[in-house]
DNA sequence: GATGAATGAGACTTCATTCAT
DNA sequence: TATGAATGAAGTCTCATTCAT
């Protein structure tokens, strides 16, 4: 594993960590299932072996990143909705981007394309839901934004992050400490006259 | 005049609103200049008059909205970096976005593509330019995650709000004041000298 | 003239000189409209005020060329047919040759395109009627040879003596040399024996 | 087999001849991909699975012209320098020409674009080398100028015949014989001490 | 489990040319 | 004398996909 390559029996993964290196490398339309096929030394007609169609690549792809996310999400509504629970959700979302870095990227780069993809709305039912256990119900509409805002922030948070100097360990806690804030702003604790106006959150 | 007439002279603009209306409703690459020129009744060669490449369109289309944000970021740098300048800027900003909003949203969605078309750069250094702007040189990692997350905020806002209700006039405001509260808490006002541990913004 | 632009009136001759320069370096068919009229910095359509077609651009040229090499052809039907006429036939056709070497050149280095540009025909006619008067009415199939391959020497020669060294002129001189006795060689000044073993012809 | 090719279907074989055919009778550029395939009643993407670009065609077409040609060359490089060798070598070179006679033809009459075909300077080489086989390396400048002549008369001498009258064999023996006498007379057999110049080379 | 050969559609691009102004 | 705007035809090339072997 890792760099060295197993040529038995494996080859679905392979075109699989392939196709998902070069999409998330240079997107989807670009990527020409040619270039997948020579980085592989394997024919085109190979690919079409293991997959019916350039898309089902990225279907496959998804299948196994779609889990973690689904069980997350299963786990979640299962919980109580506090706090504890929705900082956990964030944690443990962040670590499952982290896991899928590559997918990520890629479905984060090629929103237009991803969109009409298939598993576009899938993905999206997928973020929706969480934002849902994210939000309280009847929350405002700029609590609504805060959590919305949280979201994206751990999405783009881990590409976008190249122009912040720093250890990529430490900016990624950063990330999840600014979702987290942002989510806990947005489920204000007790009682409704607490605004998150963060200015006063920092006062002693 | 209305769809018909007005052609004359002005085909230029024309190529680039239509274009602009097709790379942002289905991507850059899956836009083909014949889409184009179909539907604005003319040939793909009048294309070719008015623009070297399909990539020198999109450079057009820049080239016209980076004029306010140049002359933002301009502003920007001469003023004195407080926290209503930084208000300000984020306000400015949202506003501009908003009025080149196709423009934005196929930048957002197209990232991967945007990446090697040459503007990336560009485009790239913008951002990054707003981002110093907005949080102190001095700041620590989380506090630049807040401005990076509000800069987030004001790009993917736009766009990804469709599973939010309410109106779209109210939802934009909601966004800007996330994003304002994100910039301001990372520049607080008058920080004492404190430990270097940012951790004290969490206790109540 | 030389290196001075003197656009007033003058643009027909422009037109034909940049359009040979580039034929002639490039060829033909790889020379658009578009490179000769953005070398003058004019229009297409100005070219097309002076010449009704690309063909005819070539043309012009052509009759322009043509002149000097007629008057020749003239001048020699009208010489008796001895050696010092061939001699001064073969010197003075190098000398116009290289008064229109960019012409020449183009035609050597272009003839699949010049045999379908109608000009072809009308230059081959040309160097036939040359080789015509070069060689005698009866002369053995060898001694036709030698002429057709004295004209080659002149055309050809011009060109790819890049890998020869030494002056220009002195190259020159000694084409015309070789064509000389090729040509003298052809026809025996009285009778067959004597073959152009060019030693002797070197000994005084 | 030789290099293990020639499987069932030589289609590659078959775009080969046509696109020299055509090549050689209507020029590189004004032969399209098209008609190539149309020719063969394949379509263009076929031609693409074999060649991966129009000149690669041409790369081909020359891989298989140059063996013989090579080998050649490199007979002529152990041979000594004597009159024999030189005579043989022309001889050689003439049946190269002739089996590949459409190639050269080709060569010949598309020069400009040989000349920036990347092939063009693999080619020039070819000529500049028997160019150097052919002539003494101290000749004069006259005497290299008769051994370019021969190879020019070779070269041109097999299309441009038409205008002479005679059996296609006996002009070809003709021409051979010009260029063999050109040859010879370049590199004289026991020139006398005479002059200071590189005559006494030759002399034992 | 894979390849070799091919296809049909369509991409971007360039060209010579025209014509009203 | 020229230009600005446009066109129709064609060119080279790439792509996802298929299928017999």
């Amino acid at each position: 594993m890792g760099t060295g390559q197993a040529r038995r029996g494996n080859t679905r993964r392979r075109i699989q960590d392939a196709a998902l290196e070069l999409f998330s490398a240079h997107g989807y339309e670009k990527t020409s299932l040619r270039e997948i096929a020579e980085r592989l030394d394997v024919t085109k007609a190979a690919l079409y072996y293991h997959f019916k169609t350039k898309e089902d690549i990225v279907i496959g792809l998804f299948e196994d990143a779609a889990q973690p996310i689904d069980e997350l999400l299963a786990w979640g509504r299962e919980q109580p909705r506090t706090t504890e629970t929705r900082t956990e959700l964030v944690r443990r979302y962040a670590e499952a981007l982290r896991n899928a870095e590559s997918l990520f990227r890629f479905v984060h780069e090629n929103q237009a394309t991803v969109r009409d993809l298939s598993i576009g709305e899938i993905f999206k039912r997928r973020v929706r839901e969480l934002f849902d256990l994210l939000k309280d119900p009847d929350a405002e509409l700029v609590d609504q934004m805060r959590c919305l805002t949280a979201v994206h922030a751990l999405h783009a948070g881990q590409f976008t992050v190249q122009h912040v100097e720093g250890d990529p360990e430490e900016k990624r806690e950063a990330i999840l400490r600014v979702a987290t804030e942002l989510v806990t702003a947005a489920n204000p604790p007790h009682r409704r006259p607490a605004r998150p106006d963060s200015a006063q959150t920092e006062s002693p």
